[in-house]
DNA sequence: GGATGTTTAAAACAATCGTTTGACCTGTCA
DNA sequence: TGACAGGTCAAACGATTGTTTTAAACATCC
């Protein structure tokens, strides 16, 4: 491949392209040639699955510059990772004027978070997926990359579910609900589940996001809608098991 | 590369009989120790974060046991993703008597379904946690693994959704409905997003997760009853502001 | 008992990994 | 100008990867 790829162009010293003058503006610029390659490759495929050798041949870099600007592998994944998470911090999707009431927040909440992560780039896609390749073999900054991602978006969720069940952020039924809301909006980063289950799912034009983020809404809020009407504590009924009878709740 | 016997044809000709007769050491024994602990690894870690030396040391077994008995590294995870499928092949969760309402067809399926999946270990744990991490890295068997594990649900569940909503397979509602509640049952894998989010959920007795599948059958229902109210094809109304103007920049 | 075939054991294999080295080029400043 | 610092480069480092090899231990058959 290219692998040698500037060497034969550039050796000579008087190369007609290389002779540009080499500004502080220069070593920036490899800087984020690897930046912008490993932020790519590592949320695509995770920290372990990516070697040097492949980030240098992308980013057109030598193999000696991970190590000299970034100290080293983990010194790159680590600003990547810092990048990533600087766009979920001051995060459009929780942040609601005072006063909006919770299930608008909810709407919104869905509405901003999906299309995000429906996208093909973009810092929160590329937090959420850093995020799903620390949860299945971790890095040492799985925790916090993880409390950085999840923590704030529960505490908002939690929020907003809880008043609209009319109890406390405690309640078990809470946290039931946030997962069954945060569980259908990551459904919706990339993935090949939806690929092989659904094949005629290639529309992501943003209307298709939208009609998706719009079920889910109108989906989630009747679920909780429908929880709120069970008891606080539901003691486990002991005869629940077969199928067929009419086991059709209560 | 196959100069070990391939993984397939090993048991055939005259190994039965020769079988089951050294004491000490018996080689049907090492099969299995290698055969157990690659099918926690590699569900656990993935096949790449696993190493042979590694494994080998698992199963107190020899470094070259793997390559004898398996061809290699593939053929053992081979052999460990044909097991866990056969798991999921006759599988009781969608295994439902005829005539079965819709509803409860669904109701049966997240009942038994959740439990399977939050159990600590068991065939379907294992091959959703294998096709968990051919999602994020894929192996050569990948394709396979998704069809087989991902195809008969969404059949199953498309079939029953379609009929809650009146309507046939085709309708896109129908896909985001399964969609919605495929994506609340695979949250139920034991996953550190739950354990960041909820520290207090700690709790994964039968009760408890008896409970949290109720949960997803109640708020599931009511979804789907939801989006029957809507129309089949929702155009996106155009009068669909945010809580606050410009946060739907794009 | 020797021949044959199967399983285990230890060592070595080539390839690849992340990292380090030292020469080399270029611009800056005394 | 000459020394120095910043940055790039090819090459090599030691460690680890999956795999192969070679020899020995064991069981079975003639």
């Amino acid at each position: 491949m290219s692998a040698g790829r500037g060497s034969s162009g550039r050796d000579g010293p008087t190369g007609r392209a290389a002779r540009r003058r080499r500004d502080a503006h220069d070593d920036a610029v490899t800087r984020q040639r690897l930046l912008r390659a490993a932020t790519r490759l590592f949320s695509e495929r995770g920290f372990g699955a990516v070697t040097v050798r492949e980030l240098c041949r992308e980013a057109r870099a030598n193999l000696a510059a991970v190590n000299y600007h970034f100290g080293g592998k983990l010194g790159l994944y680590r600003e990547v990772v810092e990048n990533a998470l600087a766009g979920v911090r001051d995060d459009p999707t929780i942040d609601v004027p005072d006063g909006t009431p919770a299930e608008e927040r909810l709407r919104h909440y869905i509405r901003t978070y999906v299309p995000r992560l429906a996208a093909p780039r973009g810092r929160a896609v590329w937090a959420q997926k850093l995020m799903r390749h620390e949860m299945t073999d971790p890095t040492p900054l799985a925790p916090w990359i993880a409390q950085e991602v999840i923590l704030p978006r529960v505490r908002f969720l939690s929020e907003a579910v809880a008043e609209l069940l009319g109890t406390d952020v405690e309640d078990e039924r809470v946290g039931r609900c946030v997962v069954s809301l945060q569980a259908q909006c990551l459904f919706y980063l990339p993935n090949r589940f939806r690929e092989v289950a659904f094949p005629g799912w290639r529309d992501t034009s943003d209307e298709a996001i939208a009609a998706a983020a719009d079920h889910i809404a109108a989906f989630t809020l009747a679920g909780i809608r429908r929880t709120k009407e069970q008891p606080p504590c539901p003691a486990r009924r002991s005869a629940d098991k077969p199928p067929h009878p009419g086991a059709s709740g209560h």
